[in-house]
DNA sequence: TGCTCTCTAGGCCATTCGACCTATGGGTAA
DNA sequence: TTACCCATAGGTCGAATGGCCTAGAGAGCA
């Protein structure tokens, strides 16, 4: 039987010794290659075409949603399982809308991660427990527009409506109407609970 | 030469996996037992009575801190390495004033650990590149009261003055001052920036 | 050509927020 | 005892915030 060929892209050297010391106890898994960022990481890609990569959303260099972006660009049939730090973050729904075929939190064990590989080789999804639905459920249409996102940015970066008008360029009037409709999308009440909300829900990183 | 008994308290599977792999790849150091939880590395830690627990902080039942504590007090002498997933975190601080002999981010490389556990052993602190001084330095005398820290608390999940007095059971205007001072310790502005601050600084969490 | 969405911006208004002032009672340390 | 910190709370005041209204310009779509 063939092995399955896998790259890791994953920037902490524990991870990434941890993915390694599980998936060489599997004779059907060969890792092929690693990478310690997103720019390494592509360049491997393209020299080895692995069968699946196995991806950290947060890199250096280029971040995991950008590495997606490039891969799928590139390679329209790219298998990738992706890795979160925290459940329940948006960065999963994104990733998965953007063309990532599986998502494991870190805390999965080692049959998941041998589950999610060889399901995203065969071309499944692999989305346990169904989370990513629960996922979907718990934000209801935090479509922001991109002046929106920008907005919330700021706010999240503790910026005055007067400073955000500064910064970008438009009238503390404007600035509060863009407030208001982040507020009203994301249920919250003033600017706190929205920044909460946004570092809860992974709208924004802090870092 | 004596190896090293280590156990390791670490919830996350992979993880688990990772210091298991990087360390038994070292003569010097076996691995005696592992724990998924506060609990159970307590109850371990007394069976084994090893020479150094490698700890996570984030765990479930018993938080990393709470093992310090009890472990502390029933084996004073007991060597502790920490493990922290964010740098900058306040939890580091708060555990190597507990205790701690030594912490690590999860980006840490197998030589790192390595070094810690040996440190350790021997009695010796291994904090890398003086992080905790800048640690020290970047949060001037953020020592909040006790109802400092509850009206802080209730902040960061995005109450109202008027709530947080509702919660406390003391006036709003009460709460006013308690939101001054925080401020004012903090150097935020606002309740916004000082919800931002203590997730940065670890103060508070969210998940 | 309409229709909708986005971004822009003004006016008005009630609420909230945070700063500054004083003040009292309890606890603790010098 | 005096002095200091903490928690409580009242008053005042100005600034910031957020809701609700109207409205125009430009993009995109049916």
């Amino acid at each position: 039987m063939k092995q399955i060929r896998v790259l890791l892209i994953e920037d902490h050297f524990l991870a990434r010794m941890a993915l390694h010391s599980v998936l060489s106890g599997h004779a059907q898994i060969g890792i092929v290659g690693e990478a310690s960022d997103g720019e390494a990481g592509l360049t491997m890609y393209r020299q080895l075409l692995p069968d699946v990569v196995v991806l950290d959303l947060r890199l250096p260099r280029l971040s995991g949603f950008e590495v997606i972006a490039e891969l799928r660009k590139e390679f329209p049939r790219v298998r990738i399982v992706v890795l979160s730090n925290y459940q329940g973050s948006e960065d999963i729904y994104r990733a998965v809308r953007n063309g990532a075929m599986a998502y494991l939190t870190k805390d999965a064990s080692g049959e998941e991660l041998l589950n999610a590989i060889q399901n995203v080789n065969r071309g499944l999804r692999y989305l346990p427990h169904g989370a990513l639905d629960r996922l979907a459920e718990r934000m209801p249409s935090v479509d922001l527009t991109p002046r929106e996102s920008e907005v919330l940015a700021c706010i999240t970066q503790g910026r005055s409506n007067r400073e955000i008008a500064e910064v970008l360029h438009i009238a503390e009037k404007t600035v509060r109407i863009h407030v208001s409709s982040v507020l009203d999308k994301m249920g919250a009440r003033d600017r706190t609970q929205a920044t909460i909300y946004a570092l809860q829900r992974g709208l924004i990183h802090l870092d």
